[in-house]
RNA sequence: GUGGACGUAGCUCAAUGGUAGAGCCCCGGCUUGUGAUGCCGGUGGUUGGGGGUUCGAGUCCCCUCGUCCACCCCA
């Protein structure tokens, strides 16, 4: 708590050591299973112009009206931190001229921006690994990546999750669906609470997954969007389902997962936990058919997911540090430019390799331990006159003078 | 943006309004070529910051910053 005047940005944290070590276990996780999907990966802008996203996100959503960390720059441009992967990524498909290159698989790992009030799995800074796939029509590639995203959370060894699926419709069934839910929402105003009255206008499927019982309870007959897909809908929902059931990928149907952000329609989906308190959503998706073309490019049927890496993060918990092999004792001034000489001589080897420094024995092999060394190469005049080091294991205290070839053979084998 | 809890040593936490402490960690010694277990000693704090009440504030009041939890919303 020393230097107040220094601090981190609220809700904007450091990934020191112990926590880096979780989130490269998630990404070489990722990247294992992404990579048998035949997905690539993307690094695309943290800047981007405000425009992009007032015009993917919607305007009138709370991450573009009040979460961008939007300013004008020297040039005058407004520009922001993106809050999110996708609109990014259709700006970068449609900028890079691939629509004629076949189906982009896409993923990318990277942190995104919003000003919200932190807590619980909830960072202004955080990061996303996201997916993207440009050119996907059919139930088969929602299927995919379902089933993807499934073998993904798999591969990390995280279970009590819960794989939801919902159909959003499309322009041509949900206006329908939306006035008659308004319409029964409308009746039963008076019972419900004052937020749900605000959504009944503004966004008014949000109110079907109220965390107010007594609104709940008001609820039970509502209608619900599954019951009133067209049937273009109907069949692509109905494809999805049977394609997971094939695939044994087990989920739900959530008729009240709702998206927040305009573009999406027909599958959404999320994975959800009941262990991060309100923050349950641990990675969310789902189909984006119109975005591409909203930003000016030729009709492109799409769909992506995105999971929070700080959220799985916190369902994994501690990763044990890889501890070093080898922590070299220099014990006497003589044999300090030797010993540094050994250690550089292992360390060409691929041995990790720690010098403690020269001084008093005792110190020196405190610092070993401290580092986790499996073993301790002692170095001191006798060594250096022989040519041999001191090997000692240091779980078993044993200790043998050895050649340096026979210390990486003894390490390595 | 709204509401609640909290902020004392590097860490985890004590201290009826009356001299700021403990455990762990760290450093040194017992042992100048041997760690993790023992014993002895030591460093470390403007009690998040600022103001107020009081003879006296870590403790009470106000403001501010931050953390956590929840709402809103979302990964």
């Amino acid at each position: 708590m020393a230097a107040k005047s220094l601090q981190s940005i609220r809700g904007i944290h450091d990934g020191l050591p112990a926590e880096v070590r979780v989130w490269q276990r998630i990404e070489t996780a990722a990247r294992k299973v992404f990579g048998t999907y035949a997905f690539s990966e993307v690094r695309l802008p943290i800047l981007e112009p405000t425009e992009l996203f007032v015009r993917s996100i919607g305007e009138a959503t709370d991450i573009v009206s009040k979460e961008m960390y939007s300013f004008t720059d020297q040039g005058g441009d407004n520009i922001c931190l993106r809050p999110e992967g996708t609109a990014g990524s259709v700006r970068a498909y449609l900028q890079g001229g691939l629509t004629r290159s076949g189906t982009q698989r896409w993923f990318y790992i990277g942190p995104m921006f919003r000003r919200e009030r932190p807590q619980k799995g909830r960072l202004r800074q955080f990061q996303q690994i996201g997916v993207e796939m440009f050119g996907a029509a059919g139930p088969l590639e929602d299927i995919e990546m379902l089933a993807m995203a499934h073998a993904f959370l798999t591969e990390l060894g995280i279970t009590g999750l819960t794989i939801e699926v919902n159909s959003l419709g499309c322009a041509v069934c949900r206006p329908g669906y939306r006035d008659q839910l308004v319409g029964y929402l409308k009746q039963r105003a008076g019972q419900l609470c004052e937020t749900c009255n605000e959504r009944i206008e503004k966004n008014p499927m949000r109110v079907l997954d109220c965390k107010v019982a007594s609104c709940q309870a008001q609820l039970g007959d509502a209608p619900e969007m599954v019951g009133h897909l067209c049937e273009g809908c109907e069949t692509h929902f109905t494809g999805v389902k049977q394609g997971l059931d094939a695939l044994q990928v087990p989920y739900r149907i959530n008729a009240r997962i709702v998206r927040g952000l305009d573009y999406y329609n027909r599958t959404a989906f999320e994975i959800v936990t009941d262990q991060l308190g309100a923050q349950g959503t641990v990675l969310a998706g789902g189909r984006y058919d119109g975005l591409v073309e909203e930003l000016g490019g030729p009709a492109t049927q799409a769909i992506g997911f995105a999971a929070g890496l700080e959220r799985l993060s916190m369902l994994l918990g501690e990763t044990e540090a890889a501890g070093v092999d080898v922590a070299v004792v220099a014990l006497g001034d003589a044999a300090l430019t030797y010993s540094l000489k050994q250690a550089a001589l292992l360390r060409s080897e691929g041995l990790s390799v720690v010098h403690c420094g020269g001084g008093n024995a005792k110190r020196q092999f405190r610092v070993a331990d401290r580092e986790s060394a499996r073993c301790v190469v002692v170095i001191g005049e006798n060594e250096m006159h022989t040519g041999l080091v001191t090997l000692k294991d240091m779980a078993t205290g044993n200790q043998h003078e050895l050649s340096i070839a026979e210390v990486v053979q003894a390490i390595s084998g």
